[in-house]
DNA sequence: TATGAATGAGAGTTCATTCAT
DNA sequence: AATGAATGAACTCTCATTCAT
């Protein structure tokens, strides 16, 4: 799933920036297939590069895997973006789960990635580029009684998250499972007099949480 | 957090059933620390013995690994057998999923085998384990108008395999986050109009679907 | 000693080039002195370059090994040729078993080729080259009456493994003591009224016990 | 003052003596199946002992090999006790051949030890227990006209080291192949004309060969 | 700039040998 | 005396990263 390039700031010769988003979409299949662990001698290869190719234009894998993660973000973003536009909230809350997911599902390493926390600043990132249309979303979905009040937009990111775990579940010829339980999310998101427990999570607490993860993993 | 001891058929001289143990437990922690991708010599190390005396406990890293997860579904088990012998269905149904999800906090390998599934046989153990007391749980639930009748025991693997993706996200002092995220599945798990998609999964299924993540990590 | 150079299918680099032989030279040395026991670790060290230097030529010991004794069976195909062109069959059956001798003696790892037999296929590939040539020379010389003639070219497979496992006797100052055994081993080719019992092994049936030696070795 | 000295060096408790002797059958058993390369762990096991009963009554893996070929000597030794005492010189040196040969064939390390030459001091004794007898056989063969008279007792040590080198070449259900090589052998060994090169090696020679290869083996 | 090649720091595993019961 | 258990030192092989063309 080649992504759409990402604004670089340096100017770079047009096959050098060829390259670069070669590598990126290696990285994105090889990173779907194998996860995080794949080597990035495969990923250069698969690219049609050298590794030394690949440490020219990213300082280390790390690097290159966060390059690959900010293009994901862009996507999701998009999906926000066009879940908020939806003149019916609930069919854009819908929406925008199950896209997500798809997203999700077609990127193994995008799993690793809220899973195990790779890079707390991504997932700052990942928030900031949704909270802002989601929290438009939630507002109407409110006003017109669809979802529960005690909800926010930031609840979003571990929702995903858990929603994440499961993408893998899918079995060839039968129906996607993950489909059932954003369904049972989704019933969960109906308005109800039982208030969920404690606050939604701010921002901050969220990067901290993903920070931490990333720091176990070294 | 040492989990029960496990009958082991042979009889094991004090100094080694204690360092058999210690193994274990260390393979819990560093496993718990790093996931399930730790080396063998930093759990030796942490259990204070040599990685050669690992090797006479345990053919191989896989197989030490595996000794720690049948000890987590021991535990899992007894959760649940608990859980059913609450005369509240409802209560015994909250209280599963938060032990649950306590215990899978407490290792992060717990989570690993959930999610990126280590083993296609434990996990099968697994399931076995709790499905019975699960479903006898959810039969008086249904009896009492408590829990919606279009899930089943078999759902809560991908429902735990959820949670644990954000057990993570604990910040020292602040409320426990994942509280909340069981409390919003608890909501969609109520009665309700609207069924959900699809069949709750049978255990070929999901055995099928932990085998095939399995198999992608080598 | 080091042999002359294999075609190489792929164009290396110069230093490439430099090293890849490095390694089979510091292998033929090294394997000489310690047999084809002889660890990876001490022949990239004799070689002057990284272990993991030897695992980018040859993707395993055996490998580097098997290189290393195709070019040792080069090297016994050109004495074979040459000792056919000699006008003299007695001369250039005498001139092949010393030039053979030598070329074992220079390779600890030649003799445990040919006595442990590390690999079947090469053991096939020695014969295959060396048969003909042999065939010629002991076809004239039983025209003259030199050699007798229940012998055939395949004996001398073994008749080398004889010779290659006295190699060793060699001790500095004195004068070479297999030679001793190569001219009593002459003295048994000389034409006898005396059937030898049996006759030559096919090569298929030297390629089963080279075969079957290798299985043992693992 | 006690006058019986005793020949044995300590004396053993009946059950360690036993044991002793069934780790050195054990040794003899597992080195023929699989070398000197067998594992002590191995060779215990077989011997329905513990290792660490093998350290008890040998020092390490050397000395237990040691004693194994001691006793391999042994038996060499009474092969040429028996070819020596044969009437006819002729019967007797063919005797001592193949009969040699069929103890090597039996024992894959007696090889080992006398291909790879795993103790130089084994060799001595193995030259000093067969020199008396074979030299005889050979003073009544020369005599008689059937042995030629340029070759010694100590030639044999070489010429079992040849032949040893092809005890491997039997395949089920074919003739025994070395027979024909101890024939060539025997033809070599008829009186002739023309003298070997060099002198009989002398029993110090052959110990230092031995030496020196032991020396390469560590 | 891009490449082929090289590397150091492990990871998993094995084995001769020693220790503690 | 004999055993179960433990160990340190190897050994094979891998991979992120750097160097030399």
């Amino acid at each position: 799933m080649p992504l759409s390039a990402a604004a670089e700031p340096r100017r770079l010769r047009a096959d050098a920036a060829r390259n670069r988003q070669r590598l990126i979409d290696a990285a994105a299949e090889v990173f779907a297939a194998r996860g995080l662990d794949a080597t990035l001698d495969d990923i250069a290869r698969h690219a049609g590069v050298n590794v030394a190719t690949a440490y020219r234009h990213f300082t280390n894998k790390h690097e290159l895997a966060d390059e690959f993660l900010r293009q994901c973000i862009e996507a999701a973003a998009a999906i926000a973006d066009e879940a908020a536009a939806d003149p019916n909230p609930w069919a854009g809350l819908t929406a925008f789960l199950e896209r997500s997911l798809d997203l999700i599902a077609s990127n193994r390493a995008l799993v690793d990635v809220l899973t195990r926390a790779h890079d707390g600043d991504q997932f700052a990132e990942l928030l900031d580029r949704t909270s802002a249309p989601l929290e438009r979303l939630l507002a109407r979905g409110r006003q017109y009684g669809m979802i529960r009040d005690d909800i926010a937009a930031t609840d979003f990111a571990p929702i995903l998250e858990m929603l994440g775990a499961i993408t893998g579940t899918g079995v060839p010829g039968l129906p996607y499972l993950p489909h059932r339980y954003i369904a049972l999310i989704l019933a969960g998101l109906r308005p109800s007099p039982q208030r969920l427990p404690s606050e939604p999570p701010t921002p901050e607490r969220l990067q901290r949480a993903a920070a931490s993860k990333a720091a176990r993993r070294g």
